[in-house]
RNA sequence: GGGGUGUUAGCUCAGCUGGUAGAGCACCGGACUUUUAAUCCGUUGGUCGCGCGUUCGAUCCGCGCACACCCUACCA
């Protein structure tokens, strides 16, 4: 017996014995994990098309139908009983009398139906009809075990509240959470109107490399991984920014990605090791241009995704219905703090006080521009609730933007904060290959003086760039984070299917 | 990385100044042909996260470890 086998024999407890007891009764019987059973309906159709019905008028009918899923709930009343079915849509009852199953062929069926468990997934056919309580209910008339589940189910009032095994197993918490399988059905909603968003404005979706000889298209620690056939290390993506850009030199002009980036950082509320990002790149267009964009699309999913222009996020509203805010970094800074004057915040040596004072290291290195952002972070980041945009970054931290056309030291770049977070990174492209080459010079300068998150120097891209790349505007949106949003969760494991964790 | 909180039955949770554990649900047995968190009666189920220590005696006190959650730091 192997180490894994041995790990799961032993959460077994006398619960799961029992149920392998009936699992093998199953067997002796003949086919105990029979797939011949074909369900026709769901209950979501069922409920929307006979709910309404009066008793009478439904019986009239003899509505036959055909369904299948997990039975959640049973109520067994002697001869008769009542069995609640979820399938992929929602839930359905049965009413599972004796007299109604029970045939010459199977005579102990309704015998065995009572010793079904809940979990165990079942296929039936019956009638439509309406209890004395007015609840849609499945007359059956056929019923078979199609799946045998050997554990048992978290209790059915309470259900699973555990984070962790929520993390872990996954499928449990999808079973018993409605509020889980809503998140994802969300997140998958809003996918699909993105898609539909960026398809309308003719853009190209693509797939670029995951493995990526040199890490670049942002600043961050990336994961290492080695091709044995090459004998070359690799790194998983930490941006997909400079093959997207290589598309535009191309001659896509609007293409978009939406796919995973890899940072070896820490794990938070906001932060798994593997996030989704959709990166998109429009040829002729600038940072102006993105934001009224990404604004627009963003109020798009908001309000197809949740009915209302108004999100609650964490019991504080959230509008999306009014034109974003717009600010400069400086103005972010002002406005969320008293204690500084303009011309301060143009001094390098005042900063660099300032951010002692509020407890926060700073980097011996760092320039004007990288204080300047420090600083909002600290004073104005978190107050940025409602969707705003704040502009002007420093050329110094942003080393793939156009700098601004009347002032060398600024980028024409962008973020978008919601709710104190960034959500999307935006900037007119640098497309200018000898000025690109020399900033590349200074981030590798960078990275020997110790910064680690500094970028590499991509000959290939500067290559690309001498081909001529044409003004184009380019722009990243955090999904996980988007969809956090849109699905009120605390944390970004809630909108992640299977978060990392480490090893149980 | 630093700090806080937590880990008790399959699930949700109690457990007094230290005397080796309880409830509800689930499960098993019984009654019940319109229930719906069905109800009623009777059972079963635990290395109290792991290890060491203090003690006559530890779920409880101390130390260490593991894992989780929250805050914080790096970051999107």
């Amino acid at each position: 017996m192997t180490d894994k086998e041995d790990m799961s024999k032993q959460d077994e407890n006398t619960i799961i014995a029992e149920r392998r007891a009936k699992l093998k009764e199953l067997r002796e019987l003949g086919e105990a994990f029979p797939n011949q059973f074909k369900p026709g309906d769901f209950a979501r159709d069922l409920h929307a098309s006979y709910g309404k019905l009066e008793k009478g008028a439904l019986e009239e009918k003899a509505i036959l139908v055909t369904v299948a899923g997990r039975m959640m709930l049973k109520r067994v009343m002697g001869k008769a009983s009542f069995a609640t079915l979820q399938d992929t849509t929602g839930r359905i009852q049965l009413y599972v009398a004796r007299d109604n199953i029970n045939s010459e062929k199977t005579p102990e069926l309704y015998a065995q139906f009572k010793k079904w468990d809940l979990g165990d997934i079942l296929g039936a056919k019956g009638k439509l009809f309406k209890t004395n309580t007015g609840e849609l209910t499945l007359e059956v008339n056929e019923i078979i075990l199609l799946t045998k589940s050997l554990r048992p189910l978290p209790e059915k009032f309470h259900g699973l509240s555990d984070q962790e095994i929520k993390y872990r197993q996954r499928y449990v918490d999808l079973i018993v959470n409605e509020e889980t399988r809503d998140t994802f059905k969300k997140r998958s909603k809003i996918l699909s109107c993105i898609r539909e968003y960026m398809l309308q404005h003719q853009f190209l979706e693509v797939e670029t490399p995951m493995l990526h000889p040199i890490p670049g298209g942002a600043s961050a620690k990336p994961f290492m991984t080695h091709h044995n056939a090459l004998d070359m290390d690799m790194y998983l993506r930490i941006a997909p920014e400079l093959y997207l850009k290589r598309l535009v030199v191309g001659g896509f002009d609007r293409v978009f990605e939406i796919n995973r980036n890899f940072r070896n950082e820490g794990l938070s509320v906001r932060h798994n090791p593997e996030f989704t990002m959709m990166e998109f790149y429009a040829a002729y267009t600038d940072y102006e241009w993105l934001m009224d964009f990404t604004e627009k699309c963003i109020q798009k999913v908001a309000e197809e995704t949740t009915g209302s222009k108004k999100v609650t996020y964490q019991g504080k509203e959230i509008d999306f219905s009014k034109k974003f805010d717009r600010l400069t970094l400086v103005q972010a800074i002002l406005k969320y703090s008293d204690k500084f004057t303009e011309h301060e915040l143009l001094d390098s040596d005042f900063l660099r006080a300032a951010i002692k004072k509020l407890g926060d290291d700073v980097n011996a290195s760092a320039g004007l521009g990288s204080l300047q952002l420090s600083l909002f972070e600290l004073v104005a980041e978190e107050h940025l609730w409602q969707p705003t945009f704040i502009v002007d970054y420093p050329i110094e931290v942003s080393p793939l933007a156009r700098a601004s056309s009347t002032n060398s030291d600024i980028t024409e770049r962008f973020e978008l904060f919601i709710a104190g977070r960034e959500i999307a990174n935006g900037f007119s492209e640098l497309n200018d290959a000898e000025d690109q080459a020399k900033r590349f010079k200074a981030q590798v300068a960078a990275k020997e003086a110790g910064d680690e998150e500094a970028m590499y120097f991509d000959a290939d891209f500067i290559r690309a760039l001498e081909y001529g790349m044409p003004p184009t505007g380019g722009c990243g949106i955090g999904i996980d984070r988007l969809v956090m949003l849109v699905t009120d969760s605390p944390s970004i494991r809630d909108v992640i299917f299977f978060p990392h964790m480490r090893p149980e």
